[in-house]
DNA sequence: GAAATACTTGACCATATGGTCAACAATTAT
DNA sequence: ATAATTGTTGACCATATGGTCAAGTATTTC
């Protein structure tokens, strides 16, 4: 028996299974999970609707494989960080990279923080006890750093909390954002913003802002 | 013609109607728009389905009604603060005021989120006009301090969304908070965290944090 | 080339859900 | 008292939607 297509799937399997996780991202990040209707997935994707139930199972299917492609964008440089590194590096560092996917893949954001909102009834018990684990970690680094008097601020949690809470924003609040400024942001707007947010959490907790990240 | 009820509402009506908006908001912020069941509301409020239809004549209406009460909220003391007060006194009790919000109605927080992710579609024109205009008004506040010298940070906007954003998070995101602490944060956690966040924002930008606020 | 496998698609079904209706009960106005 | 208004509720309906099925076509395997 010579090698075969392990997962018994062709070209144009793997190409439709894109397309469709593609449009079902931007329908689940726009109406949430009971909000969205597999048919106008199907509509986005271009493909008739048992089409798309052919590729998955069911709705939660669809809409647990599209979770899973998003959970891999939230690992970040910062994952490695010790106690040894510069703060100030690191932070700014780790600022950008979560900026960045809030302005590359807002959609993803979204989910996430719908999938949140509602409690996380998707997100499997291994990557919650990953999670947990991660933030762990992390935590003990913040703390190191301000024991050892690098960084200032009374709680190792909210500063990391307060991170997450202005990256996530630009993304999920991007509707109100738009609003409010009167247009979208674009490419420059973001760097701006990156740079505002890194100069606010540095000096907010007692660091100066490296010399790129100015 | 005696003084008759002018809307026609006896007290069992008020005070049914009541009952409905409290379950339909804890409904809503939980499930979304679409996700939400007339039958589970009226469930939550211990009344027939039909009851519910009765006061509110659709699922839209009893939203749209549910949204009214809780714009009444985004309003605070900021709201009239002028070039002339002290940055620092205005912004602490702003984010006090606003973590008072996300701590006691998180629900509330949670339906504006949602509806915010969704691209606002059931925020009426005269709401987004009026936040439009109480923006500009306090970002040009927030801009005079810049001048000023008062406050030190690149741009007024990103400053008062990553205020936002902050505040907001403690309300969306309590199940992730909860589950990555061990357990929901209680009154205390939430004055430590007001603290916190207050000594980011103010030496992020360069104040000093007022004695009554560490 | 033929058997097996992968993909396509219209017709159809079961169910959930928003909403209506009509008949009745309670309350209020005069 | 009685009429008008307001509130209560079970039965019912129309429709939308997730999902199945079967009958086919295209592609790969040997």
């Amino acid at each position: 028996m010579r090698q075969q297509n392990i997962n018994k799937q062709g070209r144009v399997g793997t190409q439709n299974k894109q397309l469709i996780l593609a449009a079902a991202e931007q329908e689940f990040a726009q109406n949430g999970y009971k909000g969205t209707r597999i048919q106008q997935v199907a509509d986005r994707a271009k493909l008739p609707k048992t089409n798309v139930l052919y590729y998955f199972k069911t709705k939660e299917g669809l809409y647990l494989a599209v979770l899973e492609e998003i959970l891999g964008l939230w690992n970040s440089a910062f994952d490695h960080a010790t106690e040894d590194d510069d703060p100030a590096e690191v932070l700014a560092h780790y600022i950008s990279e979560k900026m960045e996917v809030s302005y590359t893949k807002p959609e993803a954001s979204k989910i996430f923080a719908l999938e949140i909102i509602n409690g996380a009834p998707n997100l499997t018990g291994f990557f919650k006890e990953q999670h947990i684990k991660w933030m762990q970690g992390r935590i003990d680094v913040i703390q190191s750093w301000i024991d050892s008097g690098k960084l200032s601020t009374n709680n190792a949690y909210y500063f990391l909390f307060n991170i997450w809470a202005c990256c996530q924003h630009y993304a999920d609040f991007s509707a109100q954002i738009s609003h409010l400024r009167g247009s979208a942001m674009d490419r420059t707007d973001f760097n701006d913003a990156t740079k505002s947010l890194i100069k606010l959490i540095l000096n907010g907790g007692g660091l100066d802002v490296p010399k790129q990240y100015r």
